[in-house]
DNA sequence: TTTAATTGGTTTCAATATGCAACCAACTGA
DNA sequence: TCAGTTGGTTGCATATTGAAACCAATTAAA
């Protein structure tokens, strides 16, 4: 488990929360997308997001802090790479989410986006999709949340 | 498509960035998470949130600019609800991306979370995961990035 | 029916976070 | 050797946050 030092959580109980305590962030998100699209440098980063150097510097900071990324200090001992753990690894799915979202809500049929494609085939990668046991999908409407505590209704 | 009033954008092209800009933040992933939980009250958001006032005030307003939810006046005109749209409604993927990574990743074994089952079976919801069209288990480096103007590789 | 509490906010103010620009030491390339 | 480039840090002005006080309208309780 990751084991960030001093984060006090906003909701303990509630894995949403946990995890928008950790990367619920733009920059951080940034981040996170460019680390899974190979990108290791400060400098890398930085002319991709375009975001101001200290708060680069702040949020690759926190990512370590939080199990993240890890930092690879260069044999000078300077221009170090971040490369992401494998809790960072694991955030694939949640870009990937943010990527789809965007790609059905966010543009006009004539506005042109970036596109994750799997190589092997040329094609877009499949949307994400909930499903039950059953490998029906899933609405939020048939899902019920069950707190710390209670047994399933 | 979303038209939010005088957003601009990070990164115009990239989907990622335009949802981050839009969501990419703790109170209006928290927002979202409850709305999708069924709360529509000012009430329950604070209740269940924590957050002050006026920032739940300023969050709920953008969430309604940006196309995300929807408000609701009473018939007296106040005490109004908010409801999700339906570019609402379909932020379900990314919470679940969100509360299945921090179940993963975030909680120690012997800690307790709050659980999103799926009522017919009792069953928690099994794992979004990324596939190709084959029906296989897709990881980021099986997958490229095709910029605005770049051909499939 | 009068009073008390709740709801859905807004305002004020101090503290914190942001982003721009300047700066810097270490390294690299020409 | 000498001009960049890299990977930052610092200072400062501005924007955002969050706590608290306040408020009018609505609802509940006595």
């Amino acid at each position: 488990m990751l084991q960030p030092s001093g984060v006090d959580w906003t909701d303990p109980e509630c894995p949403v929360a946990r995890t928008a305590d950790l990367v619920g962030d733009k920059w951080i998100l940034l981040i996170i997308r460019d680390s899974l699209d190979g990108k290791r440098r400060f400098s890398e980063f930085e002319r991709s997001l375009g975001v101001a150097k200290n708060i680069l510097s702040d949020r690759l900071r926190l990512l370590v802090d939080r199990g993240i990324l890890l930092r690879i200090p260069n044999d000078r001992g300077t221009r170090s790479e971040y490369e992401l753990t494998s809790a960072g690894r694991d955030l694939f799915t949640l870009i990937l989410s943010l990527r789809q979202w965007g790609e059905r809500n966010a543009f006009s049929t004539d506005e042109a986006h970036s596109t994750l494609v799997d190589p092997a085939t040329g094609e877009p990668v499949p949307q994400l999709r909930p499903l039950r046991e059953s490998g029906a999908e899933l609405t939020p409407e048939q899902t019920q949340l069950v707190k710390v505590g209670e047994s399933t209704p």
